[in-house]
This record gives C-alpha cells, sequence and structure tokens, in this order.
DNA sequence: GTTTAAATTGAAATTCATTTTCAACTAGGT
DNA sequence: ACCTAGTTGAAAATGAATTTCAATTTAAAC
C-alpha cells in the first residue's frame, strides 16, 4: 500500500472516530512510515527527537496505539519485552525468522504453511482470525 | 516423561552446576508438576500459598527460571504480557490454539507444518533452533 | 474572526511484571 | 560442629506500558 493511502486511511479514522488531525500525529505517522519496520515506541520516539520534533514519548505511545487500532500498523512481540509495530501490508501476511545471534529478522510467508493451519485449527473446530509464526534460529551471516 | 523422571532431572542438573537442592525447590517443583499447564509466576506462587508453604515470590520466580534452563519447563508468552511456564515433554513438541473469546489453550502438533518451517527457513539461510505458532480463534463453545 | 467544547499534548506519576539487592539462613562437604 | 558457598525472602529497583492532569490545540459553532 501506497504512503499517501496509508496517511488517508489514517485521516479517515481519526474523521469516523472523532479524533483530531494533530502535527504531531503527521509526524509520527511520516517517520513511522520512512523508519524501518519492527520498531518499538522507544525506537520511534528517538528517531523523532534526533530530527527535531519536540514529541512526547507518550504521544509516540498513544499514536502507535491508534495504527494498530486503524489497521495501518501491527504490534509484534518478540520475547525481549518490547512491543513492537510494522506498517501492515493489508493482504499479505507475512511470518518472520528471528536470528537468535544477531537479531535479524527476516519475513516470510508460505501458502501452504497457512493452509495447514486452517486444517488443523478446523480439526478442533476452531476458526482461526490470527496467527503468530516466528522461527528462532542461525542466519547465514552468524552460523559461519 | 514421568513426575518421577523430571524430579531426578532437576536433581541431577543441580548438582551439575553446583547448586543446593533446597526444601523450597523441592515444594516449587511439587507444585509444579501437580498444577496444570500454562501458569504464570504470579499463578503458581498464590497456588503455594494456599497450600500453607511461606515460599517467597522472587524464589518462585528464580526457581522456575531454573526449570526452564535445565529443560523441564518452557517459557511462553501469549501476549498478555505475563510469562508463561509450562512442563516439557521432551521429545514431544506442540503449538497452541487460543480462543480470542474465552481464553481456552488447546495443544496440538502437526509434523508436516514443522517439515515445511525447516524447508523455509532453510529456503534462507537459517538453521532453526525452536519455533512458536499460535492459532488464534473462535473455539467451537464460543462460535455457537 | 471569535468563542467554545472537546480532544490532545507532554512531563510526571503510576502501574505491573520482572529482576536485583542484601542480610539472615541453610545445605552439604570437611 | 565448622566453614563456605549457595539460598531465601522482603523490600527495593528496573523497565516498559499506561494514566493523570493542567496547559494547549483543534475544529466546529456562532
Amino acid at each position: 500500500m501506497s504512503k499517501a493511502k496509508t496517511k488517508s486511511q489514517f485521516k479517515d479514522f481519526l474523521l469516523t472516530q472523532g479524533l483530531k488531525s494533530t502535527r504531531q500525529r503527521e509526524l509520527i505517522l511520516d517517520e513511522f512510515l520512512h523508519a524501518g519496520s519492527h520498531l518499538s515506541t522507544e525506537d520511534l520516539y528517538l528517531r523523532l527527537r534526533r530530527g527535531n520534533s519536540r514529541i512526547g514519548y507518550a504521544t509516540v505511545h498513544r499514536t502507535l496505539k491508534l495504527f494498530a487500532e486503524c489497521g495501518i500498523a501491527e504490534q509484534r512481540h518478540f520475547g525481549d519485552g518490547q512491543t513492537r509495530y510494522e506498517a501492515s501490508d493489508c493482504d499479505e501476511h507475512h511470518d518472520h525468522l528471528i536470528c537468535v545471534v544477531c537479531g535479524k529478522i527476516v519475513e516470510f510467508e508460505d501458502p501452504r504453511i497457512e493452509e495447514l493451519q486452517v486444517e488443523v485449527a478446523g480439526a478442533h473446530g476452531f476458526s482461526i482470525e490470527r496467527h503468530r509464526l516466528e522461527l528462532y534460529g542461525c542466519c547465514p551471516g552468524c552460523s559461519i
């Protein structure tokens, strides 16, 4: 999804929820879309500070939660005790490979795995809403 | 794995690490094996208190970490901000189906999915050490 | 443009789980 | 029994997430 489209999606969300569009929210969304994925609140807060925006930590935190609420970002937990956010590609889902040595994160997707998940869930009478699959191991660079 | 075997595995671990076997550690292991799976530190602490063991929270916490270290328990994170522990069945791995309505947790395993995971990881040059797969959805009881 | 009501901001305080500290205590070898 | 190193548990510290609240800003109404 284009950045422009994501921005208008966020504006729409604010409107329909009776929320206001502010300078801070625009700055945070710009930086979020511009920065790489898997950012923690801390990460984004520091990036914004390094620019010269005097934005408070609480505002960054609240805004990231808004992003998640309106569907333009997704929360991730990789077990280091920090919540990370990544821009969602809407229709495209992906899972993660995480290097336990250097922390590198690689995204992947495999329709065959997704299919088996639906099957397994069905066998237990569950209907799947979402899932999380993370493979932890050693990346090529670290296994030399 | 039998409870007796798990207990001796823990004793061996303590010995080889130069750690001591104490009344508290035995009580905590007993309660851990006796109680259901997916316990948080808080859960286990309260169960022990309800018995009449005056065991400190810090001790429960440290002991659960020991269990994880020596392989008789595994840490789980289901996104509610609490670390949970479950007894590990050693050779047998399983994943989780979690009902988003009632919170019910069902365990499952599917060798075909595991196989595909290894394949996908290999395609990215990764060697897998462990993984996490959680399917969130609606259980049969809640989807009526 | 001014007023007004409601939402937002940000620094500081709070919450909550986890982890550490440290003085008193215990296990287990000598 | 003695000694040493590990253990315990209450309390304090940590760290991320969240809330509070007075000052400020937004945007709709006048």
